[in-house]
DNA sequence: GGCATATTCAACCATTTGGTTGACGGTTTG
DNA sequence: CAAACCGTCAACCAAATGGTTGAATATGCC
């Protein structure tokens, strides 16, 4: 492995790691409210946790006695460039991409295409 | 493991798979010529392709006595739509990303948008 | 101080993974 | 037919993965 993409993939091909980035997706939450809704031992999601957190895909930072876990979305984009270079997206124009995204992902009721 | 996402991220989670797809994107491919540039064994390349095309990355069909391999990169899509539920791809339009797409990516010298 | 809460550590276990080697079954060619 | 080539199978191995439990470490509260 070793490699920051090899360890981005690795991190998301478990699904209880993705059921746990979904639910940070709502709001950052303490590592005992993560655990909760899996039958599964809280080191068990501890441990989840580390390796999302080695992948960049989340950070983690303890304030008082709670460790709270917020989503870092930016970890993806290596891997997601990476995907990209397949399929549909092989000869995609990144600087056109950008300029596309920025359009389309203006603020709701904001231009008309 | 078991669900469809998760093979394809475990797929792409190995450098030598990613190189392996890497290499299908320029063409089709006997299994003895993927293996070529590795230093490891035939029968290690052989476990990666049928990996791969267990996760449905690529195809294999066998002509005559070589085995060809296919790179299907449709089987990226299902891992990639994950991925954009997160980070700045959340809120994006994908047909609207379709049709960029279809105007981004026309053939070489095919048409004039 | 003492107890409850929040989280990790350590040791252990079963299973999977990524690799090796050698033998084997098809296919092509001399 | 026999020899060479293509690829997989089977058995094995070391290391990593995903889980458990119980003890340990902080922190907060009465």
């Amino acid at each position: 492995m070793s490699d920051k993409v090899s360890t981005v993939f690795a991190a998301l091909a478990d699904p209880t790691r993705r059921a746990i980035l979904s639910m940070l997706l709502e709001d950052d939450m303490a590592v005992t409210d993560v655990a909760h809704p899996f039958q599964m031992s809280l080191a068990a999601i501890s441990k989840h946790l580390a390796i999302l957190a080695s992948a960049g895909l989340i950070t983690q930072e303890k304030r008082g006695r709670v460790k709270w876990c917020k989503l870092e979305p930016d970890a993806l984009r290596e891997a997601s460039i990476w995907m990209q270079g397949f399929g549909q997206f092989e000869r995609i124009d990144l600087d056109a991409f950008e300029r596309f995204l920025e359009t389309e992902l203006a603020p709701p009721a904001d231009q008309a295409p």
